[in-house]
DNA sequence: TTTTGAGTTGTTCGA
DNA sequence: GTCGAACAACTCAAA
């Protein structure tokens, strides 16, 4: 009789195109599958609190997905090599099989265990569930990384397609006796004091709440993508970015489904689908790059940028944080994400560009305060969109490219409604000021019972002001590595 | 080895 | 109001 195989969970919540779970199923033994909370293995970045309050739901959804299969999720805390040796122990399991993970810490991690495992002679299988293209096989012509992106989508394009997604397998052999779990409640994911409302209101995690998300945006929006992807005042995007974070849904049904929609349907829609397939290899090209460049989620890929001259400042950070800086295009993205735990793309940069660029505050901050209050929090992804925005990463804004969070927000909500439902005090301002209250007449504050500096705040600094600090900061670094290069 | 073409997402200024 | 140019070189990837 085949042994139980351990089925080790981790950023692949799902049954659908589970390549470590197929595997298991297929051996014809019993499967085992677990979640190990071991925050500090992660350390300096463990989930933050967002990310913790959708783990929880997810791993609910998971149990649940499980049960009706015939199995169960068995979870437990702790070290993760002594919870997966217990296991072993009292199962009398003698494999142990898992999806990959590509973070930095991860690596080492797994790398680690595989060996302590297989040294303690068990079996070790592990699989790509959540890359479309392994990190070592997408290179340039010279084998390097690519730190460009269109060269590297154009590679994704011509390289050989990702396997076709597997069905969920229909039913999972338990083992004679299951082991013990800790009850959910025990990880202590869960907020407390419960600040979570607005997630709850917002999202339904789990792998069923991405298939329905996908299947409405596949049906009905990616067509327009290309030209609704930039409205954070529309339904334009696919929030899908938590799912895809914890392997809710596969990246690869994804791919393939969209391959086939851009072939046969017509153009007009095309370009929406091909967009959107951008997003897909720019998360790609993220993972990549933050495996190849692992010390880039704590320093600058451009060595050159560790002597910026960041300014430092508790006041505007808070500031910032708490979508109180006067501008209201920013305040709305920060105040979005602080109640919803996701904030739109496009605003994304907005806030960036304004955290980097008008305050001089370090990217690394901003990073930080994205980590603890997204749900979507990736290490991969979060790296690249602020060092692509700080202009210190790969394929990098340039210096220059400076985001006016006025034009901005004319441009992008044009009439005012993301505003509006973000920032409530400002919810009486008609759409021609409401990107710049500070420069409306008086009569139209009156009528919008609006008190700046008392019901909401002026600019906590002047743009094209700090736009020419910024400015005059990049050309420093410039002058400083002229200076380097000559010595 | 050298050369060449190209590079997610912007803003401002002046004609 | 609209348009093109300037912003500033630099690095990457491929021929």
């Amino acid at each position: 009789m085949t042994k139980p195989t351990i089925v080790w969970f981790r950023q692949d919540l799902r049954l659908e195109d589970n390549p470590a779970l197929t595997a298991a199923a297929q051996r014809g033994g019993p499967v085992i599958p677990v979640y190990i909370h071991a925050p500090q293995e992660e350390a300096p970045w463990a989930p933050g609190g967002a990310t913790r309050w959708w783990l929880h739901q997810s791993l609910a959804a998971l149990g649940k997905d499980l049960r009706a299969a015939g199995s169960r999720l068995i979870l437990r805390y702790g070290d993760t090599l002594e919870a997966l040796r217990a296991l072993i122990r009292e199962t009398g399991a003698g494999a142990v099989f898992w999806n990959r993970r590509y973070e930095p810490q991860a690596v080492a991690q797994e790398s680690l265990l595989a060996a302590t495992l297989l040294d303690e002679e068990n079996e070790i299988h592990t699989f790509n569930s959540s890359l479309l293209f392994e990190p070592w096989d997408v290179l340039t012509k010279e084998g390097n990384p690519y730190r460009v992106f269109t060269p590297f989508w154009r590679a994704c394009l011509h390289a050989d397609s990702p396997a076709e997604p597997l069905s969920s397998p229909s039913r999972l052999t338990p083992p004679s006796r299951w082991p013990k779990s800790v009850k959910l409640t025990d990880l202590e994911l869960e907020p407390r004091p419960d600040w979570a409302a607005g997630l709850r209101e917002t999202w339904q995690p789990g792998a069923a709440g991405a298939m329905s998300r996908w299947q409405a945006f596949f049906e009905d929006r990616v067509g327009r993508y290309d030209r609704d992807r930039n409205r954070p005042d529309r339904d334009g995007v696919s929030a899908l970015s938590p799912y895809l974070h914890h392997g809710e849904i596969s990246p690869r049904l994804m791919w393939h489904a969209l391959l086939q929609r851009r072939t046969t349907r017509k153009a007009a829609s095309a370009r929406g689908v091909e967009t959107y397939m951008q997003q897909l290899v720019w998360r790609e090209f993220a993972h990549h790059l933050l495996y190849h460049f692992p010390h880039t989620s704590d320093e600058p890929l451009r060595p050159e940028f560790g002597s910026f001259p960041w300014q430092e400042d508790e006041g505007q950070l808070h500031a910032w944080q708490k979508g109180r800086t006067g501008y209201p295009i920013v305040d709305a993205g920060m105040r979005q994400l602080w109640v919803t735990g996701w904030m739109h793309n496009r605003i994304r940069m907005v806030v960036a560009s304004f955290l980097v660029k008008d305050l001089l505050l370090p990217w690394q901050a901003g990073a930080r305060w994205f980590w603890d209050t997204l749900v979507d929090a990736d290490l991969a992804n979060n790296t690249l969109g602020w060092q692509w925005t700080a202009g210190c990463g790969a394929d990098a804004a340039p210096y220059f490219r400076i985001f006016n969070p006025v034009t901005q927000g004319e441009r992008f909500d044009p009439h005012g409604g993301y505003v509006r439902r973000w920032v409530p005090e400002l919810s009486g301002f008609p759409g021609r000021w409401i990107h710049k209250p500070w420069q409306a007449p008086s009569g139209v504050l009156n009528d919008a019972q609006v008190v700046l500096g008392e019901s909401y705040p002026r600019p906590i600094v002047d743009h094209a002001e700090a736009r020419g600090k910024a400015l005059a900061a990049f050309n420093q670094l410039k002058s400083a590595r002229a200076a380097n290069l000559r010595r």
